[in-house]
RNA sequence: GGAGGGAUGGCAGAGCGGCUGAAUGCACUGGUCUUGAAAACCAGCAAGGAUUAAUCUCCUUCUAGGGUUCAAAUCCCUAUCCCUCCA
């Protein structure tokens, strides 16, 4: 959520922002609103304001003996025009909301601009696609020698599923553990975290109230209430990041360094036809999730180091891969500035996302209530949320796969992974 | 499945329907004292919003949503979460 005060004082400008990365909105109805809001307001405070010094008023009079009942008189009609005031004031306040929930955040000034994906600029290269002697299979291909198995996976649920069997079953979960084991080194504290989450939950991180297609909803017995409904976490962003919903952390307890495995669960309604093959779009996923939240001095920097953490994955991997900061129009709702890590898959003979890691500033904050108190200014702030994916495990396992692979159709191990795989340095 | 108890500021924890935005303790901040620190003592210290140049002032908030009342942290109903006991 923006900041309201800016949106009040500084519509304009928010307006311009939002334009860079395709976003208007009605900017002049907002202002009206705004307007009438704070009249109502006023009218409404004055109103309470009158209400509660005439009850004061007649309970000293009561306590002193007096009869009050023409003080009650006066205060007669008093309750319904607070009344009608409210509500009023509350229909506005709600139709302001609804416009605020659904505006994305400020893009960076170091943001590029532009439509796709088309318009995001690479900023480095690292490690070279390798040349092969033979023709390169694709991890599907590749997989299917080694227990990756699609078939049954639709027997059970349907497309966008998997099932690992064997070797490449434990590799999978090797990258995860190697993942995890990286990110402690990195001062991260590892968290287990649910996967069902509330409303409030999505709400604080920004999946809702825009974006609820993109999500499997639960319901319990049939029924669909709204406080009970829950939904299959889309990322582990909106658990972890929720662990500190409504805390005024404490100055000595920053930076908070968060990292957790869960799945991904993701309906991928308008995908239809995309990335139909493998495993590179899946209703379910493994993903490492590495979470900060710090002084809103740090951010920016914080980016830059959490990228490397998730880079630092690819390396050891032996991985070549690429960081392109994300132009305007492609940036995620909640973000201000994003860099995506893509992978070389010589399947594909292209660079796909492999790991997306995003600074927030206080977008997240706002709707979390994450705050901390600066003890030198005795003053309350919103703090800044960070994440990124370190990695993506399904499609680490991808890029394994095909860039390792021997001509044989098996697969060399990377040496980080060895003593996760019970000493094994290839899958044949 | 049944019967109770609870949810209050950063934390712990009081709180007769009106002078309670909330005692007290801890934490925190400033000061006195000290070579320095600790201890002790003194003072300050909730958040959000409206208004203001700023101060002042005003409004809201004691889990959430309804209700009773001139007036609700306090009474009633519902929901959520936590705890205890019985099956």
């Amino acid at each position: 959520m923006l900041d309201t005060k800016q949106l009040r004082n500084d519509i304009k400008s928010v307006e311009a922002a939002l334009k860079r990365r395709n976003f208007s909105f009605d900017a002049s109805a907002l202002s009206v609103l705004e307007e009438r809001r704070k009249k109502n307001q006023m009218e409404t405070q004055e109103l309470q304001n009158s209400r509660n010094s005439q009850s004061k008023a007649i309970g000293k009079a009561k306590a002193a003996g007096e009869d009050i009942k023409p003080l009650l008189d006066a205060v007669a009609d008093l309750g319904d025009k607070l009344d009608a005031a409210k509500s009023e004031l509350q229909g506005i306040q709600q139709r302001i909301d609804d416009i605020v929930m659904a505006m994305p955040n400020i893009p960076h000034e170091s943001v590029p601009i532009g439509n796709s994906e088309e318009d995001n600029i690479e900023v480095l290269k690292w490690g070279k696609p390798q040349q092969y002697n033979f023709v390169a299979k694709d991890h599907v291909d590749l997989g299917e020698m080694h227990g990756l198995d699609f078939e049954t996976a639709a027997k059970i649920s349907g497309a966008r599923f998997s099932v690992m069997t064997g070797k490449i079953a434990r590799l999978h979960r090797a990258l995860t553990q190697f993942m995890i084991d990286q990110h402690v080194d990195n001062g991260y504290t590892e968290v287990y975290v649910p996967y069902l989450v509330n409303a409030e939950s999505l709400t604080g991180t920004g999946q809702l109230p825009k974006f609820e297609a993109d999500l499997f909803k639960t319901s319990l017995h049939g029924e669909e209430g709204d406080a009970k409904t829950l939904y299959l976490i889309p990322t582990g962003e909106v658990p972890i990041t929720n662990i500190m919903r409504d805390t005024m952390v404490k100055e000595s307890e920053l930076p908070i360094k968060f990292v957790g495995h869960t799945p991904s669960f993701r309906s991928e309604a308008g995908a239809y036809g995309r990335d139909t093959r493998g495993l590179i779009r899946q209703h379910q996923f493994e993903k490492v999730e590495m979470v900060q939240m710090v002084k809103a001095e740090d951010s920016y920097a914080t980016l830059e180091t959490l990228t490397g953490h998730a880079e630092s994955i690819l390396q050891a991997l032996e991985l070549p891969y690429r960081k392109v900061n994300l132009c305007t129009g492609d940036l995620g709702f909640s973000a201000a500035k994003t860099y995506d890590l893509e992978v070389w898959l010589p399947g594909q003979s292209a660079y796909r996302e492999i790991s997306s890691c995003s600074c927030f500033e206080d977008f997240q904050a706002r709707r979390l209530q994450l705050r901390w108190k600066n003890p030198a200014t005795g003053k309350v702030a919103l703090l800044h949320t960070l994440n990124g994916s370190g990695l993506a495990v399904g499609r680490t396992l991808v890029a394994v796969l095909e860039n390792h692979q021997q001509a044989d159709g098996s697969i060399k191990i990377p040496d980080v992974l060895h003593r996760y795989m019970g000493g094994i340095s290839i899958i044949n």
